[in-house]
DNA sequence: GTATAATTTAATGCATACATTAATCAATCA
DNA sequence: TGATTGATTAATGTATGCATTAAATTATAC
């Protein structure tokens, strides 16, 4: 007996894979009806699960025209990351000035460590999730969950582009310095180091980004 | 002939409009063929409305227990006064940097007069209003269309609640003083002042309404 | 030959019926 | 009596078909 889960969730579950994956590529439009063929079922749980998407600006509906998946241009990027900075910075701040536990620091410990490993062997994807096990920990432990659910739509918005630009820029050696600045800070309880220097880190990371985005010419991705 | 709305749209907006007038209460339960029969369509497009409404917050799907209003605690108001302050004052800071036009810049001070003006024959509703305008001009202003669409939803959430308190608390004469020196700086383009001129304002406000709600022993609006 | 109007096409919006399943209630057994 | 199992109910999840409407196409007028 398979478990039961719900088609609206596979639909869901399946589209974001492919968005992610780049299956379904930036800028291609797709009819609900293709959409509901590819997944075997008929158009209502799609729909749902277009509609929801829709709402974490991963796609747009666009009514006759299909479902179009959205590009992320570097005024996108820009944007994301400049929100993601003052949210992590918030959640910096806040775990260091209380919650967080021995077992929350040590999770934040091995995902630094993990990108150290990823960076020795020149793993780039691996180092990658090692790097959103980090921010995400952080936000976490920050202990609000309006920033946790805005931050992880940020960064699923921004995802397939950075599957990207994580080839085009150099290995990021120097990020782990910053982690640990972030970390040390948060262990010391110091809230004010925690914020300013976890700020600098995502700055920094923008800035990046957005010049290789511009320096090759990618208006979209 | 009359102009033709989709339903799934009328659905989303009455059902809005009910949320925030209280007409839905704040922990209530409904079944989507109540509200379905209440606004005179089908099942479909008000359970399409009312996946909207989840992503955005506002309510809460629980299988074969019907939607639930969301209510908004004390924590919840902590947490979305938190978000506010972190994107609006970057918002404040962009809006100084650059960008503003002279046109800007009065719709702000318009959005003062008419608070003053609210004051003085103290007209809470038309208060919160120009207040509402003030802020949603200064996040449009700042230019990041993700803090614009983010700060909307927040304030959705706390819309409910906002209306409770505003009765509560003394006038909120101080307030102008915090918007025309933050208007002050965006002017003077000093992006630095405008930041965390902001900032204290929001955490001010922040504090009383969290002050307030404690004090009254309001666990949830 | 171009522009406008009429027609066709096709995709969505929506209603409806049905399948599924969790919760409630009843019945039986220890 | 109490608990476990089975039947019933009721709400959601999903499929389907049709109505609506925007776009595309063809036809027609100038």
């Amino acid at each position: 007996m398979t478990k039961s889960v719900p088609n609206s969730q596979r639909a869901l579950q399946e589209l974001r894979r492919r968005i992610f994956d780049g299956d379904l590529a930036a800028g291609s439009d797709h009819l609900e009806s293709e959409l509901a063929a590819q997944l075997d079922m008929s158009r209502t749980p799609v729909r749902e699960a277009v509609l929801m998407l829709e709402s974490q600006g991963l796609l747009e509906l666009r009514p006759r025209k299909g479902v179009r998946i959205l590009p992320v241009s570097p005024e996108d990027m820009s944007e994301i990351y400049d929100v993601l900075t003052e949210l992590e910075s918030l959640a910096a701040e806040r775990a260091a000035q209380a919650g967080h536990t021995e077992e929350d620091l040590r999770v934040l410990a091995r995902a630094i460590d993990q990108m150290d490993a990823a960076l020795a062997t020149s793993d780039l994807e691996a180092w990658a999730e090692a790097d959103d096990m980090f921010h995400a920990e952080l936000v976490r432990i920050g202990g609000n969950s309006r920033v946790v659910l805005i931050a992880s739509m940020m960064i699923d918005q921004v995802r397939r582009a950075r599957n990207t630009t994580l080839y085009m820029r150099p290995l990021p050696t120097k990020s782990n310095e910053d982690h640990r600045k972030v970390l040390a800070a948060i262990a010391a309880g110091d809230a004010e180091t925690a914020r300013s220097e976890h700020r600098l880190h995502r700055e920094h990371a923008k800035a990046i980004i957005v010049d290789l985005l511009n320096k090759h010419r990618l208006r979209f991705l």
